[in-house]
RNA sequence: GGCGAGGUAGCAAAGUGGUAAUGCACUGGUUUGCAAAACCGGUAUGCGCGGGUUCGAUUCCCGCCCUCGCCUCCA
């Protein structure tokens, strides 16, 4: 089978994904910080990293997916002081909440999901390597700072060569306040941060004084402790591309002599009605906040997979709706063919995993998720094929084989199917609306259409919709 | 200003040097008392604008307009 191709950020080219060592595709992802509920964009990101870790692997190719927690920052301890609690409680909560919606949302666990905070040894192991070496330095304060210029080759990854020339005002208005730090040069970042007054109980010793790690280091220090030196693959959103990924690749880069990652992915933002979610203009959906309007994670997951992840993807409640439909649409497919096959359980993705399914008649949009994660270009794949298809004169053998392929491609994107066959929800319906749809029944019985449709018309002026069914009818929310 | 991404039907979104997948919406037909569902069809002479290359460009090149993101701790 043929290799994922996938774009890389450094090299911007699109460039085969192979594991280095020829049997593991090593990668790790930067998570979330656990402060709050994680947003649908935030989602966006694991989503695509997940479709990747799934085409990945039914490539033939196992994988080692490692994606952090940060559980401590300023927006953490600053949260969890104003909540009350412990630091550990505090992210405890948060991450065990981040871990339900993972779950609502079919997303493969990672196979090490480790914490910052647990790995504060390993992070002050760097810093000392990194101090020996020349490429970081105490300041004054006992913050410790890494030193971008004695590595020649930052700016690399985001292209923003010769930074410190281009600093604009509203850097040059910080410069004041970070020379207060001891910072030598404005492009330093911290790699420790000496304990402040606000930080509480927040703090943690080390050779240069009680602080905290910096953000940058914790995912340097644990890609060396669970991915080596050099890995196949680090990814995240754009917005990590710099200055997060930059600085670690300095980081690790000069504290060890490997690579570091080989490949990068980035996933493009997620918008909402055409700009930037942000908490200000309220348009920063969850989970939650979507199942309370009645839209499934199955549904949310769609709508974030429904863009190229290279490209910004905007966010709508019609496309929440649009999602819903062509799930629907897809179950009442996979339940014909899996009715002529002869089948009557769905395969999970570890099952399809393990018997080595193929895409068969659907391989084309195998083809498509082959070549970059083309997730629009897979779905539209299927559809084709299946509008294509005369579903009803299959015969059980090519039934099957197109089946297979169904699930093989809904288990690379991670899609659970609604139920094609359940009744719709039982919806909460009003006394007096269910009296009037069961008037209309009875008109409708005793054949007498205009009642009937009186009748109907009242009801749908109360905003219920009646559909009838063979020996009955359902009343829905209009 | 620097760097990057993009402008394709009402909305969304693929794609290609040879005349535009797909989803939603809309719409015609079959069916239904009428609807719904289902099934069979239809809907971009056009791919931001202007040039150029080519037998031929939406797809390559040049210029322009517009949108969005990043530029120190936001996925």
């Amino acid at each position: 089978m043929s290799r994922p191709r996938l774009y890389d950020t450094l090299t911007r080219q699109t460039r085969d994904l192979h594991p280095i060592d020829h049997q593991r595709l090593r990668f790790y992802c930067c998570g979330p910080t656990v402060y709050g509920p994680a947003h649908i964009g935030n989602f966006r990101t694991f989503v695509a990293q997940d479709v990747l870790r799934r085409v990945v692997e039914l490539s033939g190719t196992p994988t080692l997916h490692v994606r952090n927690i940060t559980d401590v920052d300023d927006k953490t301890i600053r949260d969890s002081q104003k909540a009350g609690k412990s630091l550990t409680d505090f992210t405890r909560f948060w991450t065990e909440k981040f871990h339900t919606d993972c779950s609502a949302l079919n997303l493969l666990p990672p196979h090490v999901e480790p914490s910052a905070v647990a790995h504060i040894d390993h992070q002050i192991r760097m810093i000392e390597t990194l101090i020996d070496r020349g490429h970081a330095y105490r300041a004054e304060d006992g913050s410790v700072y890494f030193k971008v210029t004695s590595y020649a080759d930052y700016g690399r990854l985001s292209h923003l060569e010769d930074r410190e020339l281009k600093l604009g005002a509203a850097q040059a208005a910080s410069a004041v306040a970070s020379d207060e730090y001891g910072k030598d040069s404005l492009a330093d970042f911290a790699l420790w941060k000496a304990r402040k007054e606000e930080d509480g109980a927040n703090f943690w010793p080390s050779p240069w004084g009680e602080g905290r790690p910096g953000w940058h280091l914790e995912c340097s220090a644990m890609t060396l402790e669970y991915l080596g030196e050099t890995f196949d693959l680090h990814g995240g959103g754009v917005d990590l591309v710099f200055p997060h990924h930059e600085n670690e690749i300095a980081q690790s880069c000069c504290a060890t002599s490997g690579q570091f990652a080989r490949h990068w992915m980035h996933v493009a933002h997620l918008m909402v009605d055409g700009g930037k979610m942000s908490k200000s203009l309220g348009n920063l959906h969850t989970l939650e906040d979507l199942a309370q309007r009645g839209h499934s994670a199955a549904e949310v997951r769609w709508v974030l997979l429904s863009g190229h992840y290279h490209q910004p993807l905007n966010f709508t409640f019609h496309s929440l709706e649009a999602a819903r439909q062509a799930l629907q649409k897809l179950a009442k497919a996979e339940a014909a063919l899996r009715h002529t096959a002869g089948q009557s359980t769905a395969p999970g993705y570890d099952q399809i995993l393990a018997q080595n399914w193929q895409p068969g008649p659907l391989s084309s949009a195998w083809e498509r998720l082959l070549e970059d994660l083309n997730v629009p270009g897979a779905t539209g794949a299927v559809f084709g094929i299946l509008n294509q298809t005369k579903l009803g004169s299959l015969d059980p053998e090519q039934a099957l084989a197109l089946w297979q392929g169904l699930h093989f491609i809904l288990a690379a994107l991670g899609i659970q199917l609604p139920d094609a066959t359940s009744e719709p929800e039982a919806a909460d319906v009003p006394e007096e609306i269910a009296t009037l749809a069961e008037q209309r029944w009875q008109a409708k019985l005793a054949k007498d259409w205009p009642a009937a449709d009186a009748l109907r018309q009242q009801i749908d002026a109360d905003g219920w919709v009646i559909k009838d069914r063979k020996d009955g009818y359902d009343v829905l929310p209009k």
